[in-house]
DNA sequence: ATCGCACACGTTATAGCATAACGCAATTGA
DNA sequence: TCAATTGCGTTATGCTATAACGTGTGCGAT
């Protein structure tokens, strides 16, 4: 599960969003690549979907957009389930961890007999510049 | 921000919604309602915005669909985060709500001066009946 | 060695989700 | 009466995501 080295593709898509100081959307990925030959979605695609099983990307649903993991080097699976908060303002986004929330939600599919398979937190708002 | 009168439109969608199992897409209400003169995309999406607003309606941000509170009558705003768990097999969804929870992301979102607008919490995975 | 398999890749086409922009009609309240 | 608001209908368009096909490459098993 940890991630191997990452093909051609994988490392361009990577690196545009390592370098994004936000989260993007798949064509616009498309956009910043085409430079480098892509030119299809499913280049992008397939990309992602990879890096998104490495854990080194994480993918906001409310937003359709990609962010790389904040935490370099680490394999982002480990840490529970990965929280965002995501400004609508300036699009930054912060990603946390709270074990307890974790630990509540569990408890909640534990008791349903819920098979937990990928869990969603996003909280869309505006960060502390922006709100002012 | 409590529901007022539903128009026709509002009606019909919500009504669709209701009588559903599981959560639909706007182009599956899209297709129940052509029968009652609806054509186009927007007639759909107009009617959800309001129901959303009102409370009577969530979006499912990860699987861009659409279910009626499990709350008829209430006012779900008022119950804080919901939270939704949703079966990739057969696609029921339980909706829930968890204070702790709340409190926790609340807590974080305060000591960040982040300013909270919406909040989606959703759990994919298999139901009960579906994980045996 | 070569066969079969898994995987990454490229391309075209298509499916699925969502909104912009225009105009019309009904309601309401100054 | 006039202006503002809200809902509605239509056309067109844009954004997001995947299906289905074929190619090439590496690699282990027979």
């Amino acid at each position: 599960m940890s991630a191997p080295a990452l093909t051609k593709n994988q490392a361009l898509v990577f690196d545009v969003l390592e370098k994004a100081d936000g989260p993007l959307s798949a064509y616009t990925i498309l956009d910043k690549l085409r430079d480098h030959g892509f030119r299809a979605p499913l280049q992008v695609y397939r990309a992602l979907e990879k890096l998104l099983e490495y854990g080194v990307v994480h993918r906001l649903e409310s937003i359709n957009s990609f962010v790389a993991c904040a935490h370099p080097g680490e394999n982002c699976h480990s840490h529970g389930i990965v929280a965002f908060a995501i400004c609508e303002s300036c699009s930054q986004v912060m990603e946390f961890h709270d074990h307890e929330v974790d630990h509540r939600l569990m408890d909640w599919t534990k008791s349903k007999k819920f098979k937990a398979e990928k869990t969603t937190i996003e909280i869309r708002g505006l960060c502390e510049a922006c709100a002012a």
